[in-house]
DNA sequence: CGGAATTATTTGCGTACGCAACTATGTTTA
DNA sequence: TAAACATAGTTGCGTACGCAAATAATTCCG
């Protein structure tokens, strides 16, 4: 239960110090870097990184101050804004990625062997995808799922 | 990764409106009706529910303001505050803990089976525990585990 | 077309938390 | 014993977030 936290502050702990990267932040990069044209929709945004609406508005408030993001009235629909990864993101994202992908081996999958590993995703996965498709008592978000990232 | 989140969203939603309990507030009250004369040090039941010493003071607060809870200078070292859990507490965690308890079930024991549920758990205690043991590259507070809680 | 309902996003407000500084008490040391 | 240090807890401050209301643009009917 206290796992997820402990490597949530490791993970977040080694991202600020060496490139001064919230994970929250850092989750909002890597989701722009892998969208066609490094470019998302709020909403969709906000889905994939299971935060409010309000919550992705303050999220993005910070990394396009830092010049890594910029939002764009949508073309298409001018009620939507588009979130668009900078040169300068996509250089931090790049920067940051390995610190990331060290930090989640280091921390978790160097203490499980290959087999655990894939074991636990299977056996994490089923309740997750269970709860994302049953909105058992009340309402429930639907989610992409971006795991061992 | 997100199983946590959604779990806790859920577990929580059914906790403060059935019994207005937050589930921050539901673990203070439980790890207090485990303990010995219900009765905690504050920096223990900090470390108990993995929060740090302000954020404990303020969890108490409102169990407090609600009576639930009491706080009163150790007798054996005068720093030291102990929180004791109130006859009107303790009814109240009776209450609360069935409805925890039948969440649990609900979001995440019945949707695997029981022996998934017990290579889950060793699985998951396996990189905790060398979390808790070594600090690899920085300082990481010490835990106890209360996993299916 | 023109108003009602819907959707996308932001803003106001309240909550929860961690860190660092502070107070108070206890412990160690010379 | 008195100064230095350590420990327990609280408070000030800043951050991150969700909910509900506000704003703006779109779609749906009649």
């Amino acid at each position: 239960m206290h796992l997820n936290a402990i490597l949530g502050v490791k993970l977040e702990h080694d991202l600020t110090s060496n490139h001064g990267l919230t994970l929250a932040e850092y989750e909002v990069l890597v989701h722009l870097s892998e969208a066609d044209d490094f470019t998302l929709r709020m909403s969709s945004l906000a889905d994939l990184c299971y935060v409010s609406r309000s919550g992705l508005t303050r999220r993005l408030d910070s990394l396009i101050k830092a010049g890594m993001v910029v939002k764009r009235t949508c073309p298409s629909d001018r009620r939507g804004m588009n979130a668009v990864l900078t040169a300068k993101g996509l250089d931090k994202i790049r920067s940051a990625a390995p610190t990331h992908v060290s930090g989640v081996r280091q921390y978790f999958l160097d203490l499980l062997d290959g087999d655990e590993v894939k074991r636990l995703g299977e056996l994490v996965s089923k309740p997750l995808l269970k709860l994302l498709d049953k909105p058992i008592s009340d309402d429930c978000k639907q989610e992409s799922c971006l795991e061992g990232r």
